[in-house]
DNA sequence: TCGTCGAACTTGTCATTGCCCAGATTCCTA
DNA sequence: TAGGAATCTGGGCAATGACAAGTTCGACGA
């Protein structure tokens, strides 16, 4: 049976670390970033104030294992996005990626207040080969070979993607331009479009 | 002489309201948003808790004032990187901007807790417009005049300049990408002449 | 079987912070 | 010069993160 019991009147939460972790990836998506709170979290769950300092040293190893989780969620979404072999849809992936978690996004991007967790390290390394790759084959394999220009076209469209995101769900774009739907896609792909563009007929260096 | 002399006795302070927003901005270079309080903001000019509520209605209203700031030294940057006539030029002044005030930039871009303020509206569009005339002349009078064509190209630079800033000043780039110096520079300019050449070969819609 | 030991959780407490209120002080204008 | 408005002070409240010391529970070994 089941391992984890928790009848409300136990003393032992059963897992309350990954309660934790649940209730706190909902409540940022709800309430965002700042307004989360360790002791409304507590309540939430039924424990006390206290509890979930026995399993996150502080509010801030609270946020990297969430931080972790979410970077988790992206590599796959990146590397589900480039199964196609087109760049364009990792791409499309990325973004939209970004504009249903803008929270987590945000979450992910905060700069290193504390040093980076390896989980984070290896999922967005993942998600760093998989763009590579994907470059690569976008370029061929001739123009892959050298890696100063592999790794330069990759940073370019990672930027182009970043860059999309980052205007479509922290910026207030100018009036005209769609907040969402089909036509703000179009736009997004257009760009992309246009860098890739360039990329296929590179600047003279 | 000077009209604000603060003589440490003084009951009242001479100008608050700038001593505030001069100490809030220090602070938040130094040491992040989160960490930024009234209380300590109103200690280090030796005024009491409450004084800062006489100026700002609360700690969101003084974070407004702050980023209406930012805002307006980033319309001033990008202006005059755009003085060249070179869209080059603005994207380097835009990623400079960042680099050299990442905690500022994360201000500018926290999504509208509240709404944006007018003078906030203002800088922003100001530093759109510039953009877009520096595309203007880019692409040349005759593209320029599809006003469809122009907006989605300004969108693309934005989106490639935007980007390259999020990736300097809040994600850690995979290893052997500079973080800053010339080749730093170097990447970010290989980047955007990529996506201005995408620019002038346009992709078949 | 039983003791004991550690992990999980509790209550209690403290300092910090944002915000509100009542009152004191100073400034300015009619 | 009188009175009102602006500015600032001090006190206080509730929420929060962090810490300390005690309590409950379960597992493991003698």
């Amino acid at each position: 049976m089941a391992p984890r019991k928790k009848p409300a009147t136990k003393y032992h939460h059963g897992d309350l670390r990954a309660a934790l972790l649940s209730a706190a990836w909902t409540a940022v998506t709800k309430k965002g970033l700042e307004s989360l709170s360790l002791r409304s979290l507590a309540e939430t769950l039924g424990v006390s104030h206290a509890a979930p300092a026995h399993h996150f040293k502080d509010r801030n190893a609270l946020l990297e294992a969430l931080r972790a989780e979410a970077f988790r969620r992206f590599a796959d979404a990146i590397e589900a996005g480039a199964k196609t072999g087109e760049l364009d849809g990792m791409g499309v992936s990325y973004i939209r990626f970004a504009m249903e978690h803008p929270r987590q996004m945000q979450l992910m991007l905060r700069e290193g207040e504390t040093e980076l967790g390896p989980e984070v390290m290896e999922q967005s390394m993942r998600a760093w080969q998989v763009l590579v790759s994907a470059v690569a084959t976008q370029i061929g394999p001739t123009r892959a070979a050298d890696e100063r220009e592999l790794h330069s076209m990759a940073l370019a469209t990672w930027a182009m993607v970043h860059g999309l995101a980052g205007l479509w769900t922290q910026v207030r774009l100018p009036p005209g331009v769609p907040k969402s739907g089909p036509d703000a896609e179009g736009l997004q792909r257009r760009a992309i479009a246009t860098l890739l563009a360039g990329v296929a007929h590179p600047p003279r260096r």
